[in-house]
DNA sequence: TGCTATTTTGGAACCGGTTCCAATACTGAA
DNA sequence: TTCAGTATTGGAACCGGTTCCAAAATAGCA
């Protein structure tokens, strides 16, 4: 059985609340207690029970991260920003993946509990006005990243400028018929609000540039490279095809790629093609694209939420990270210019 | 501030030994009193303290994982599968990330306690014999997932059977002079005697089918693309360079797809290359590769290991997962067949 | 009805820390 | 040398559960 501080005190001739002050390097310890003591927690290899701690501070010294976290690799590395700096401090990250809905309302109603958590990240995942009250009324601290809402501290990426960046780069190598591709702006996870301020900032270039924004350019589906290249497939046979096609993620921008071998369709001589997110494979594919800050997003998110764990406030805000365009081999002047 | 087990005692006029019985539904309380208690655990909205909980059970109710999770999207996957498996337990996961050696040494220093978790997962680490005995004298059970050791309970895929299955694919297709292509078999991580293991299975497929084995057809770098690039643009240089190449991972038979592309060789007509893994990647390029039960891998070191902390031993052992031969577009008879 | 056997029940100790508060040990000045 | 004032120190209560053990309540049987 490990040594207790019992022990300690014991060994090192002095009482538990002594052994207490030196361990958390008190100032009110003489130096040669304090050296007594050390030595015989040297001795003994005694280090402090955390659980007991956790019990006696009230506080769980514990960080609770609720991620969709293998559905897409940009969450992973989200999570990663997340792990990577709280590993320098004294909380431990307690993960919790959500694949299906009802693991997600399941941990929404379990996890933000005083007695389980210090403060909570939640990663992509847009809550109700409902489930944002719950996070408040917890007493606990809660950050979104990757995800926004009046009532909570959110940390994400400008997508509205990510998407202004997007169309403005196909804008300037002279496209004027832009498509725009992306998953429906409402899914049960209400991730996508995401691909709707793509769509905004899309649509805010369109406008600033006098160009037109054609409601059959717009097309949506369920997420994933399969579904990406069935309405790419429609895009590139219309009448009037597009010279160019923003995709709201690499994953689709794979599909659009697809469907253009499929047709005929030479990138980037005949179309451009922009992804968002800058995943492995687009590197390697030349595709040009969207960077995020992914891992900086779940750093700050955890910065913010050790900020509102010290001060015991957890005012609403909202950060945005910077986007950056990538440009590799997938665009190129349209065809005509 | 939330409802303690007095709170409830009180309200529901009993005693607190009463509510706890109630609570982890012990036999041994009056179908009344039950009754009483749950209507006063009910209306105070009381839900125990996990905290005070682990303290009194002394146990931590907690698994730790230590994990590359990042590096490799296989080591995501085989987390999922830790993640999962956890999910419907009453334990927590905290997940240990590990991306330097030096984090390794400190996690496998600090990690295994049993103040600090109930039990352990180490995935994609072999750990040395030192590593190993520190792990038995933690008191807790530690699995390795994707790694083996002795003195330890091991989950791992069959390495020696997929390297066979891969060779034997390329010897059945005629091939004779086959190149093997991998990281170094001993890297600071100890990550990789998977692909000794695989290696041997080349070796003893090759041998079994009477063909030569041959020390300039065995090339070995550092893990990644560009490493394998260069490494199998020495082989396909070679002045009798080898029809087949057998890569220890995916991302490295990417690195041999490249190559060949540069060296001007189609791929499968004049060369057929194989994978291991099967990421993403593999599917969209149509990579011939070798697929493990990445999230069963992660499965089952988590029921060993549950059961190890029930019946409290961890008596050393290694259990195989299977693995699959995935035939794609990358492999062909050779040319002169 | 009386007495023992069996259920139920509650008090108190315990898990291993932290911290308030009073007690003791020092310091320097008078 | 005495005494106030400050620096150290230790005892005990507390955090919120679980569980041993003895006591109380009920049941069963003569």
């Amino acid at each position: 059985m490990p040594a207790t501080i019992r022990d300690v005190a014991h060994k090192a001739g002095v009482g538990l609340a002594t052994v207490s002050r030196v361990i958390n390097n008190s100032p009110l310890v003489s130096e040669t207690t304090r050296q007594r003591v050390q030595a015989a927690i040297a001795e003994l290899h005694y280090s402090p029970n955390p659980t007991a701690r956790r019990l006696s501070l009230g506080k769980t010294l514990t960080i609770g991260a609720i991620v969709p976290f293998f559905t897409r690799p940009s969450f992973v590395e989200r999570l990663r920003g997340v792990e990577g700096t709280l590993a320098d401090t004294a909380y431990d990250l307690i993960v919790f993946n959500v694949e299906t809905v009802e693991r997600r309302d399941r941990y929404f109603a379990e996890v933000p509990r005083r007695d389980r958590v210090d403060g909570l990240i939640v990663v992509s995942f847009t809550p109700t006005d409902e489930q944002a009250a719950v996070f408040r009324q917890s007493g606990i601290p809660v950050v979104l990243v990757d995800a926004r809402h009046p009532a909570l501290p959110s940390v994400m990426e400008d997508c509205l400028h990510g998407g202004q960046l997007a169309t403005q780069h196909l804008l300037n190598l002279g496209h004027r018929r832009i498509g725009y591709l992306s998953d429906v702006f409402d899914d049960p996870f209400n991730f996508t609000s995401r691909s709707r301020f793509r769509y905004e900032g899309y649509v805010a270039a369109l406008e600033a540039a006098g160009a037109p924004v054609r409601a059959d350019y717009l097309k949506q589906g369920a997420h994933g490279r399969e579904p990406a290249r069935a309405l790419a497939t429609e895009l590139l046979t219309l009448p009037e095809r597009p010279t160019a096609i923003f995709a709201a993620s690499d994953t689709q921008a794979l599909g659009v790629l697809e469907a253009a071998r499929e047709v005929g369709l030479r990138v980037p001589e005949d179309l451009s093609v922009v992804g968002y997110d800058d995943i492995e494979l687009a590197e390697y594919l030349g595709l040009t694209t969207v960077r995020q800050l992914l891992y900086e997003s779940g750093q700050r998110g955890v910065e913010i939420l050790l900020e509102a764990i010290a001060l015991d406030v957890a005012a609403p805000s909202y950060e945005a990270l910077p986007t950056e365009l990538i440009v590799r081999r997938t665009t190129a002047p349209p065809p005509t210019a």
